[in-house]
DNA sequence: GCCGTTCGATTAACCGGTTAAGAGACGACT
DNA sequence: AGTCGTCTCTTAACCGGTTAATCGAACGGC
């Protein structure tokens, strides 16, 4: 069976388009009675109107943007992208709105596909994710002038507006958290160097650990992979004196901090203790469960949705903090031995 | 600065609308001379069609749509889906084709987005997953005449082609060498029983024990989250005499295992051999590492996406076999102590 | 010189909606 | 009775592409 048009519902009710149009849309123009006929008629046909159509008259598309340059094999364990999606769609499928998603290659490709999207009219507007120091994509998105929210800042964001939780100040929390314990040596497995939130997460470590007078702190970078969360803290665990608190950007890395610890005869939390950046169901999953530092990032996501279709709608959208992580102690944390 | 449409590339050419379409899609119509000045032209103006007006004029969306239905909990850390998605993605980016992605909260509300999506004529076709036993889905997709392609099968598919991998005989071959070491206690912890590939696996299981005379085969199904994959774990190393091999149908519920076991004090393998059915990097995060029966699912999604797209193109397409899921042999199995 | 082709371009309709402008019908008011 | 306003509905243009039909000019053949 044909799909139903406008003029398909506008015969069978024996009125106009227009008629149909202004019926459907709950604007004034027609009677009760007819509306109601109408209302009948396309439901019965169930009717939807068509997105091109729709979009083509009134220059919205009814779809937003979300495009993630990771590859294949981090994207799939690190929970973080998909939470963040499903908060999103929470947002946008409730109000009918789509999103589309690309995995791009590289940073490159990603701008390319903004101009591409923005020409074709795709998308009314994205969200923009993993914002690095000097991010050419800020300044892109502002000459395309394309409505855009950042999950991330508060810095680099040039005009865009964010939605950005607070890393520097859980920092601080984690550090004087481990501090009190008794900790003197933390150490960190750093995600990219360029994201800002990596940049800011290292800065405030180096400062809570200045200030409470702690040393040999060591940041070790790595790009989120498992592997490499592995062999930093193979790394950090060979040298002596040995950390005795490590800190993971990651629930990935830190998960397999402790494969790594127990291949290596150390202890969980009584050698090491370890705590993981994103808490997810990851955490509760490895014995011992990891003390985790933790935000609802569904609700995150969700929350940079609402912002972007009120940018779209033309409402004047502000740079927002949102909650700030906080420690969920588990298992993996404790005074040092 | 507006985005350029075809009329101002007519008006910057001095030829008509007719005749930039007929330049630009590289049909006959126009001279050499006249369409390198329009490409040229189209260029410099970062000219792209507005998908809204080819979607209306030719009928086509040049989107797919993909639903998945899992609670964000699940979704996150189970790698599946996010290496499908990449998958898939891999596909439709090189053909400049969008991915339209929901997170459903449930099969009506799925089944809904499809007649939404349809009846929008947003999306050209659809791919399909978690196929379960009776699926209303296949129904209603049949019914709309809605291009679809199932990731699953062979069994329930209706008139659907769909793209599957032989578990069965995966699971016969995991039997066969768990066999082969001295197992003779296999249990399973398995995932939502409704589901067509859980009962094909544990129909496989139940054939190949019975075959080879193994005894005390429990199948205990879940909902693939590491609660209950912990839980089904300590249940089943709590009977006596408990199983010596356990096949987990997750990546995450296997990781739940080791966790298990080590508060235990339960070893792996020596105590208790553990198989985990989708391999990912996961399993090679936690000690001992993980043997896991494995293949590649964003070649799995590439596929999909390209039958799906022949058959939106109109071509006949067929259920396709890919490979065989095959075991990947790590450190979690061994012979029986 | 006339006719039929071919080439290169234009014209106009169409896809399925939205919406400004206009046109009847009807009741109220002067 | 005439005028005005309101309500209901129709008409037609428009969004930005595609494409069948048409048209004019140049050219070759007789």
């Amino acid at each position: 069976m044909r799909r139903a048009t406008i003029a398909d519902i506008a015969r069978a009710a024996g009125v106009s388009k227009g008629a149909v149009s202004y019926a459907l849309n709950g604007r004034p123009g027609v009677s009760e009675a007819t509306r109601r006929r109408i209302l009948a008629i396309a439901a019965e046909y169930g009717w939807h109107p068509s997105s091109a159509a729709r979009a083509l008259s009134d220059g919205r598309a009814g779809v937003l943007g979300l495009v993630i340059d990771r590859p294949a094999s981090t994207l799939g364990i690190e929970s973080f992208f998909m939470q963040l999606i499903s908060g999103v769609e929470s947002t946008l499928s409730a109000r009918s709105v789509g999103l589309l998603l690309q995995v791009s290659a590289d940073q490159a490709k990603e701008m390319e596909t903004y101009r591409r999207w923005w020409a074709q009219r795709r998308v009314d507007g994205v969200i923009l994710v993993d914002l690095a120091r000097d991010d050419p994509r800020v300044g892109l998105l502002e000459k395309l002038h394309m409505p855009a929210v950042v999950v991330g800042g508060p810095y680099g964001l040039g005009s865009l507006p964010g939605v950005w939780s607070d890393d520097a100040r859980a920092t601080t929390a984690v550090v004087e958290y481990l501090a009190a314990l008794g900790h003197r040596r933390i150490a960190r497995v750093a995600g990219l160097p360029q994201l800002w939130h990596t940049a800011l997460r290292t800065k405030a470590l180096q400062e809570a650990t200045e200030r409470l007078g702690l040393t040999d702190v060591l940041t070790i970078n790595t790009d989120y992979t498992g592997e490499q969360g592995a062999s930093a803290t193979r790394a950090l665990l060979s040298r002596r004196p040995a950390p005795t608190a490590i800190i993971y950007d990651n629930d990935v890395m830190a998960v397999a901090a402790v494969a790594v610890a127990h291949e290596m005869r150390v202890e969980i939390p009584a050698d090491v203790s370890v705590v993981a950046w994103d808490d997810s169901p990851l955490c509760q999953l490895v014995h011992p469960q990891l003390s985790a530092v933790g935000r609802d990032i569904v609700r995150y996501g969700a929350h940079a949705a609402v912002r972007l279709l009120d940018l779209v709608a033309g409402a004047e959208v502000e740079t927002v903090e949102d909650d700030t992580p906080r420690l969920i102690p588990r298992g993996s944390t404790a005074a040092p031995r």
